[in-house]
DNA sequence: CCTCCGCCTTAACCCAGGTCAAGCCCAGGT
DNA sequence: ACCTGGGCTTGACCTGGGTTAAGGCGGAGG
């Protein structure tokens, strides 16, 4: 078993026999990536996905209107990939980047077709992860309908400290909704107000 | 079989043997709800969820501060439930509420989680109900990072036609992330700009 | 050492949408 | 026919965030 620490942590999602998660491992492959390069470009067939072993990416789409919107950031132990997409079987319209040299597992979602018409536990598994991310979409909702930016700025930083220094404020801003100047500002406005 | 249409809809999104269906059928529960009465309410445990047979629902969210914003418009086929909080084993959140006398047809999860110990097909529908909802939140999260109000509106009546005189206006302004007073001026300034 | 570049900040101005408050319209009840 | 109340509109004023543009600053490369 090339990765325990992978392993276990989606065991605690569904009961996941080690012998099925050794044929996962056999077909995925290692991937390294330097910073600012793309895992997936909007265009790309949306036929893969992988986990992060070591880095950080951004979901970025490219809006029409050319307007960058940032729509999740991803770092160890979490999955990147045109999630969406990959549902609808389109080709993604999300770029996903590294924000620092990056080490990935890959998976072809064929491969992973594959195993899941061997077992029973991937397609539990596919479960759970859509469920979560329902979950997740679900709380960014939220925030948009009942959050102001400096609120929601707060928020990020309580549910994402382990991003801290490692993601540019720009793509922040881009996260949260806004431009970089409304961030620039709302952050100058609290270290002046927390200081009195 | 009582609800053939219904069958059909869902075997169009996995397979489903029309015994299980029957299976289904058999804990379901019809209900009755009239205008302004409540599906769900906040505080209420989410142990259960209903397919919408006749009517109009909105999904509302009591903030802390007090104010209201939805999640979501169902209507006749569409599912209604405090669907994240039942994934996270919380009590609702949210309130379920009728717009229209309704009708629907009731499951407890307990009953349906028994159904799925009886055959994959139940676990493969839920995958792929979470799937859908995943999608549809992740396009909403896209409309709050790209588009303004008056954009967001244009879009919602596209996407909800059948919603259009069913639903008071204040809810759709609720659902859009604004108050019910700019969503009054959009309407006036497009109806002068449209004349002209 | 200087320069360039990427990233962040600040300032000035503008506009969408919020807030508060006064009306309007119309359906339902008496 | 008259009230009443709920839902929509309108106006005046305020504010948060967008836009544009001008620096500041620190790190990489000449």
């Amino acid at each position: 078993m090339r990765f325990p620490k992978l392993f276990e942590r989606l065991a605690t999602l569904t009961p996941l026999p080690p012998e099925q998660w050794a044929k996962a491992e056999a077909v995925a492959k290692e991937q390294s990536l330097s910073k600012r390069e793309l895992f997936l470009r909007p265009g790309d067939p949306a036929d893969r996905f992988a986990v992060v072993l070591q880095g950080v990416f951004r979901a970025v789409r490219v809006s029409p209107r050319g307007g960058e919107s940032i729509k999740a950031f991803r770092a160890e132990g979490e999955l990147i990939g045109a999630y969406a997409e990959m549902l609808q079987r389109r080709s993604s319209m999300t770029a996903i980047e590294a924000l620092e040299p990056s080490h990935v597992l890959v998976f072809q979602t064929q491969d992973f077709q594959q195993l899941e018409q061997g077992h029973v536990c991937w397609e539990r598994l596919a479960r759970r992860v859509a469920e979560q991310h329902f979950v997740l979409k679900e709380r960014r909702e939220q925030e948009f309908l009942e959050l102001s930016a400096e609120e929601r700025l707060v928020k990020f930083w309580e549910e994402h400290p382990h991003l801290k220094g490692r993601i540019p404020q720009r793509d922040v801003a881009a996260y949260l909704g806004i431009t970089e100047v409304a961030l620039s500002r709302i952050m100058s406005r609290r270290r002046r107000e927390a200081s009195r």
